[in-house]
DNA sequence: ATATTATATAAGTAAATTGTTATATATTAA
DNA sequence: TTAATATATAACAATTTACTTATATAATAT
């Protein structure tokens, strides 16, 4: 079950940009729920440009790909991505982030994405 | 065949150490062959005290470890590190890299590491 | 002892990264 | 049309990174 291998040059920037963790942890919480830009302002506390600019990293290498559903933007993990197989195979030694989802959901600050 | 779960935080600063083209590569043929300094200086056609500065992050994050053999230092993968595993599922979306040890082989400059 | 070879470390610099504030754009609601 | 909400982007500052050169340390060979 040997997926797509990887230059190593385009590795390197892939790990680089998933060494940090606000985009680790978006990733993996991408890995089980889509999420928009403003969830994520309130997951890590940070700024909306902050975030803006982390997911725009992610997007711009192909990891992420966005929809735009009415005023949110809905990201999630681009499956069809060549870096796919690399970054499943690295989410799966990282734990579970659903409970920070879930805490959205009781403060009632989760976004619709259906 | 669930290997050790790392946190987040950990697996992220591993990930941007693995974020480098140099030490990425390094990481790679270290999980097959052995290698001092000065194989990686010919290598990487880079200056020693950068090769040197390199394998010291990578030891100070304990993914290698160092054995001296006589005056030579050489570093191996350390097999025990909490991100071995991480480490292992990355290297194997990465291509093999022995040419580059078997081109510094035909030029003799190979050291003996036995 | 001295020279040579392998490696490490320190200090300095240039480039890259990540956040901030301010502002622009796009959609929805009134 | 105007206000509110969600997001993006630009400009800038602080920090970090990855080299460089110079020098130190450690082992081996003469």
């Amino acid at each position: 079950m040997q997926g797509t291998v990887i230059e190593i040059e385009k590795a390197a920037t892939v790990l680089k940009l998933l060494g940090d963790k606000t985009r680790l942890t978006m990733v993996k919480i991408l890995d089980s729920n889509d999420c928009c830009v403003c969830e994520f302002v309130e997951i890590f506390k940070a700024s909306q440009p902050a975030i803006s600019q982390h997911v725009r990293k992610l997007k711009d290498a192909g990891v992420v790909r966005e929809t735009r559903r009415g005023q949110w933007i809905i990201y999630s993990l681009n499956k069809g991505s060549d870096y796919y197989r690399l970054v499943q195979s690295l989410l799966q030694n990282l734990p579970d982030q659903d409970h920070k989802l879930q805490e959205l959901e009781e403060q009632g600050l989760r976004i619709s994405c259906e």
